[in-house]
DNA sequence: TAAAATTTTAACAAAATGTAAATTCAACGT
DNA sequence: ACGTTGAATTTACATTTTGTTAAAATTTTA
C-alpha cells in the first residue's frame, strides 16, 4: 500500500509533490483531472489519494463522493489539498468523506508526516499493543503511551525509541538500526547516548519489557 | 432542497446566474426586490438564497434579517452576493445570519462550487463539543465559543488554533501542521507566535485544557 | 580472571517553551 | 483620510525539559 495518487490540474503542484514523495519511497501516480483520477484510482487501487479542491470541471468534493461510492476504491483514504482555513471546503471535504486535508502551498514535511499518520491510522501501527495481561499501549496520533490504562509521558527521543523497539515485539534491533531510526542517518551522536535512552526507558516501564542482547541490539518482549 | 431563490434587483445578474444555475441542474426562483424575495422564500422554501447586498429600498442586510427572524424561513442557507471585497459587508452579513458570501462579479464556477459546499452543510456538523459534563463548545459557522454557555470572544487566530486542536481532542499537533493550518504555509512568522497564541488561549479558556508536549507540539483535551 | 560490553551517574549542553513588553498591522468609526 | 483600538507578531530573555557525554561501576563472556 505504498501506492500514492495524486489528482490536481496543476502540472507544477503534481510535479513537486510527486518529487518529494517519490524520494521517501512512495510510487507515486498522477492525474490531471477528476475523470482520470477515478480511472486510475479503479484501476491501480493505491492506498492514499491526494485530492485537489479546487478542479476546473470537476472540483475534488465530488471526485471524494464518487470514489466513497464505488465499490472498489470507497476504502481509499483520501487527503484533500485546500487552498487555506477560510474556505469551507475543509468541513465540506470532510462530509464527503475525506481521512484529512492539508493546505497549499505543501510544505513536503508537513505532506510527509500526514501522509505517514493517515497511512498508519488503517495499518493499525497507530496503537501498537502488547498481549492483552500486559496492557502497553502505544499511541503515536497522541504521542501517549499507557500501560495499565495510565498515561506515562516520554520524550520525544525515548518515544520514539520506544515505538521503533515495540513496533516489532521479540524482534532485536541493532544498534546501528535504531541510531538511523531515531536519531537520522546524518546526524552522529555517542554510542552511549542509545544506553541511557533505554536506561530511562527501563526506569519507566519497567525493567523485563527491554532485553538487551548483547553485542547486536535491544528487543522488546511484553 | 435543489431549489435556490436569487434576490437581485440586476436583471442581468438575476439571468446570468439563473441560466448557469439551471444548467447545472437546480430549480431557481427570482425575485427583483427583498419583499417579493421574502414572499417567495416562504411560498417555496428553498433550500438556498443568493442574496445581493446592495439593493435599493431594503438591503440584503436587512432582508437576511427578517429571513432569519421568521420560523418558516430561518433556516434556509443564506449566500450573500457582495460587490467586490467590500470587507464590511461580509462581516455585517455574517453578525446577520448569511453562511458564506461571493463577490461579484460572479464567476459560474466559483458560485457552483461554493453552493454545493453551503448545501452540503448541515447546520450544526461544526459544533465541535468536549465531553458532555465539560462545557467548551465551538461553533465555525457562527465563529463562537461557549464556556458554560457563556459566550467568550476570541480573535480569529485563537479561534483557529483552538478549533484545529479541538477538532481532535487528545491527539498532538505538531508545530508544523499547526502552522500551516492556522497561519497557511507562504506566511512566515517567528517562533514564537504560536507559544504565544497558545498562552492567550490558555488565559481564556483555563490552564488546563491544552497541554504541550515538548518536542512535538500542542493537544488539546477537555 | 581478563577483556569486552553494558549500565549507571552525574554534570553539562542544547533545545524547546514560557512570558512580558514593545512593535507592527489592519479594521473601524469618526 | 485619520486616529483609535485591538490583534498579531516580534523581541529578548527566563525557564524548563531533553539530550549527550565522559567516566566509573557493573555485568557478561570468552
Amino acid at each position: 500500500m505504498k501506492t500514492i495518487l495524486i489528482i490536481d490540474d496543476d502540472e507544477d503542484i503534481r510535479e513537486i509533490i510527486s518529487y518529494n514523495l517519490t524520494k521517501e519511497g512512495y510510487t507515486v501516480l498522477k492525474a490531471k483531472n477528476g475523470v482520470e483520477g477515478i480511472k486510475k484510482a479503479k484501476k491501480h487501487n493505491p492506498g492514499l489519494i491526494l485530492l485537489d479542491v479546487m478542479m476546473p470541471e470537476m472540483d475534488g468534493i465530488e471526485v471524494c463522493e464518487i470514489l466513497r461510492a464505488d465499490e472498489l476504491t470507497k476504502d481509499i483514504k483520501i487527503c484533500f489539498l485546500t487552498a487555506r482555513s477560510e474556505d469551507y471546503s475543509q468541513i465540506a471535504g470532510f462530509d464527503a468523506g475525506a481521512d484529512d486535508y492539508v493546505n497549499k502551498p505543501v510544505k513536503p514535511k508537513v505532506l510527509s508526516s500526514r501522509i505517514k499518520a493517515i497511512l498508519r491510522r488503517d495499518s493499525g501501527a497507530n496503537v501498537i499493543e502488547s498481549n492483552s495481561n500486559e496492557r502497553i499501549v502505544i499511541n503515536r496520533d497522541k504521542y501517549q503511551l499507557l500501560i495499565h490504562g495510565q498515561p506515562i509521558h516520554l520524550p520525544r527521543k525515548e518515544f520514539e525509541l520506544l515505538a521503533l523497539l515495540a513496533s516489532k515485539p521479540g524482534d532485536v534491533f541493532e544498534r546501528e538500526v535504531i541510531l538511523q531510526t531515531v536519531w537520522g542517518s546524518e546526524i552522529v551522536v555517542g554510542d552511549r547516548t542509545i544506553d541511557v535512552h533505554i536506561r530511562k526507558l527501563r526506569e519507566k516501564i519497567g525493567n523485563d519489557s527491554i532485553k538487551t542482547v548483547k553485542g547486536i541490539g535491544y528487543k522488546f518482549t511484553p
